[in-house]
DNA sequence: CTAATTGTTAAAGTCAACTTTAAGTCAAGC
DNA sequence: GCTTGACTTAAAGTTGACTTTAACAATTAG
């Protein structure tokens, strides 16, 4: 595949190119080779940039993506800050998930739930154990 | 269980006691009822702000959250707007729940695979099925 | 009682992560 | 050659979500 305008990656990728070279001035990409000024994108500047997008979806800094990278993109084995780095945010991934998990109970509840008045049946607090007070059954 | 000032909030959540009177000058907190100026909290708004702080962790932002609230505490079931809301959230919650795993599964590669160069057996692009390249058995 | 702590306000300040602007350069179509 | 559109830079502006400041009031500890 040819290399890539700046222009291809952002339609590719959805962001914009500004948002590019600013990633690319705060050292988070590499610099790309130019032709008469312009960079060209090798075409792995894709699947990095999906790398960020999932990363800022997490709530990744963008010094923290950039600890990321150089833990996987070294030469060596990963060294122990990365080690250090990698286990926090495993422990706050996992903290994510069980928030997006609780979260998605309560919205799917709002959407099948028919009470008047949805907070009396929500799992709100200690969120172990739950099932909804109501039936989507007692249609008004 | 007694009322609680703002401090107590604070403590018990986390947050600063600037950041509660933030929420509650955007409307994202009702208004507490006072004692000679000074906010008494009821103890369930500890769980508003635990659902607040979950929401958080996944991008909503402070208009989203007061969206969010509005259909779960309405007196009748919640409407288009809601519900549509809901639609997109939960959409937007199950790609984070596959960037987290993505994300998770780099990150405990990167602490237990012992490649020279990690980004040689990354599953970087297309994330579909992915076994490591290398086992983390060829110690140095 | 005093002193320290915790609370109050409105307004200004901060920070990360972009986005926009201005002023120009390069390339492709006609 | 001319125009249009994508590219270049550095610098300034924007946005969301707080945080800090200043100046004051009320509660609690000794």
């Amino acid at each position: 595949m040819a290399d890539l305008t700046i222009g291809a990656v952002a339609k590719e990728t959805g962001l914009n190119t500004s948002s590019i070279r600013y990633y690319e001035s705060i050292g988070l990409l590499p610099e790309p080779p130019r032709r008469s000024g312009r960079r060209l994108y090798d075409p792995s500047v894709i699947d990095r940039l999906r790398i960020i997008e999932a990363a800022k979806a997490l709530d990744f800094t963008l010094d923290e993506m950039k600890l990321f990278f150089e833990g996987v993109s070294e030469v060596s084995a990963p060294n122990e800050v990365w080690r250090a780095f990698a286990d926090t945010k495993l422990e706050v991934i996992e903290k994510q998930i069980a928030h997006a998990q609780y979260l998605q109970r309560i919205l799917k509840m709002g959407l099948t739930c028919e009470c008047l008045r949805l907070s009396d049946c929500l799992p709100v607090g200690t969120s172990d154990s739950w099932d909804p007070c109501c039936n989507p059954s007692e249609t008004t």
